[in-house]
DNA sequence: TAGATTGTTAATCGATTAACAATC
DNA sequence: TAGATTGTTAATCGATTAACAATC
């Protein structure tokens, strides 16, 4: 509600080891030290450790950790050993690539529908996953309790999709718009911002060169 | 090539600001003070102030910025008044959302062609990219010097579709894949991490919540 | 015990915010 | 001129890194 205790890098860092660790899990090896993983995924190894001992991980001085505690624990921390239902709305190309992608529900997700305000689009199944039309939306999410919404309409429609999610009880919005929403404060939004991870990627290559 | 001089936040936030003011240059409204931009955006009045003068950016005591040049300043920055050719290797649904995204050639990258190891994909066009066998990408990407690469294979795949397309001369990877790429240092890696981006979202939730 | 590795406390660094001077 | 808004310099804050104590 206020500050989150955990500080956004640290969130941000904790799915990669998660991502290394899994590595490690297949590969067999059952232990591994905080500056084994510092070193491979370039992070300082204080930091590992904070961020480990942040998600609850305790390891144990000259053994190190245990990779399968350390993933049981991130798991935890992250609600990855859960998930919550989804509503997703926008079956153009970026939300059919989504429902197609696998992995959401292990990483805490489970999209259960997709809507979609062209009426071609509804009746069919995406994946697995059935596309109905927007104007069901209100009455199941609200039925179904829904707290979690995917944003993947064009930007144009994405402030007015976003109001009628809002108005159905959609407290956590993914947001694929490359747009501001304006919404009530107690919403949570979660922008993926396409054009300027491409433009962070871009800037940092002229940078180089020149 | 050593620390950029230009901070990433403000790097993140300069597209934000692109975006709104282009909504504003839509609506006709020729001048806005950077308090205002502050306001609607949610951001520090000083922060936008130091933003818009690092992408050069002059305004003008009482009357505040224009638009028009706000925005050809943070296009000339952000290297959004020209385009780089791109390849992109993966031709699956997330490469195909890619493939079909309106934009990014306004947003410094065009993708000029894509590449499957699928023989079923090859010859084919998505959107107006045609999509190309894999054999075929170093000796394209050497001839055509392109330098930047967008990588939508499956993780699995991820780390040798990423040699092979260092090997060929790329020196910038859009790298979706939940992966942790190995690269040479001189290779400039920006990782979109879907599943990062969705913990966040549903870990601000559950502390919200308690 | 000695050595390796953990976890914590202190120092540094960089970004954000606050205070203020400049100017149209 | 007075007022509004800019741009800059100083203070704060938080994350990262460094130093060190704890422990198996």
């Amino acid at each position: 509600m206020t500050t989150p205790s955990v500080p956004i890098p640290t969130l941000r860092r904790l799915p990669r080891y998660y991502q290394y660790l899994s590595g490690l899990r297949a590969a067999g090896q059952e232990r591994v030290s905080a500056a084994h993983m510092a070193e491979v995924l370039g992070v300082h190894h204080t930091q590992v450790r904070k961020d480990l001992t942040m998600a609850g991980c305790l390891g144990r001085p000259k053994t190190g950790h245990r990779v399968a505690d350390l993933i049981a624990a991130i798991e935890g921390f992250l609600h990855w050993d859960s998930h919550s239902d989804a509503f997703l709305v926008g079956a153009g190309s970026l939300g059919t690539a989504l429902l197609k992608y696998p992995g959401f529900e292990k990483a805490g997700a489970r999209i259960v529908a997709a809507f979609d305000n062209d009426p071609a689009k509804a009746g069919h199944r995406i994946g697995d996953t059935p596309v109905l039309p927007l104007e069901k939306f209100a009455n199941l999410a609200e039925r179904m309790h829904i707290s979690v919404g995917i944003l993947t309409v064009p930007p144009a429609a994405a402030q007015a999709t976003a109001d009628l999610m809002v108005a159905s009880g959609i407290r956590a919005l993914w947001n694929f718009a490359p747009v501001t929403l304006d919404l009530p404060s107690h919403v949570i939004v979660e922008n993926l911002e396409l054009f300027t991870s491409l433009a962070l990627l871009l800037r940092r290559l002229s940078d180089s060169s020149s």
